[in-house]
DNA sequence: ACGAAGCGTTGCAAAAACCCAACGACACGT
DNA sequence: ACGTGTCGTTGGGTTTTTGCAACGCTTCGT
């Protein structure tokens, strides 16, 4: 986390685990770390190497933007069907 | 490098940095990091963070992918006006 | 011939990421 | 009530990345 303190990166790391129904263990098998370290990335203690990250993206299948981001991710929920207040209908 | 020495990292950083004309100092300047950072980091001395990856495909305007890859790079060059053998016309 | 600029590389110190063992909290099934 | 599984977190250690100073090499301009 060195000068990202002014530019954070966010990860849906949680989600994505919640989605596929994966436990943190069973992701930190797929990649080959341990749980605590998947925890660590979930609550933001710290970020992931590139290494990890690329290992992560392809447990899920998706690009590195897809997993992690300088700005805060959307809800994948209202990506999908759309937010209720944005046609104020 | 941790265990990504059987699954290596490899990245365009030269070819970027020449194609925009930028010295290394220069894009060391611009992602906030020291010139020999810049240059363990294309002979593959070691991985970057993720946050400093982020950095770099900032000021490339590219994706992460483009910039860092698991398997080698083919050429821009061929990739861009195609190899001369492919067609052996 | 000289200096400046860029590259390539080394060695050591600091910081960040990661490992490992352990504990407590909560939900669930029996 | 008890065990199991998952999560959340902590503390102390190892490994990797980064910072920093320094040196040699080449190219270019003057």
């Amino acid at each position: 986390m060195r000068r990202g303190k002014d530019l954070p990166i966010f990860n849906r790391l949680q989600v994505l685990r919640a989605e596929r129904g994966l436990t943190r263990a069973a992701l930190a098998e797929a990649v080959e770390v341990n749980p605590q370290t998947i925890g660590a990335l979930e609550r933001g203690d710290h970020y992931p190497s590139l290494d990890l990250a690329f290992r992560i993206c392809e447990v899920f299948g998706l690009p590195v933007e897809a997993v992690f981001s300088r700005n805060p991710f959307t809800p994948l929920s209202t990506q999908v069907y759309g937010s209720r207040q944005e046609g104020t209908e």
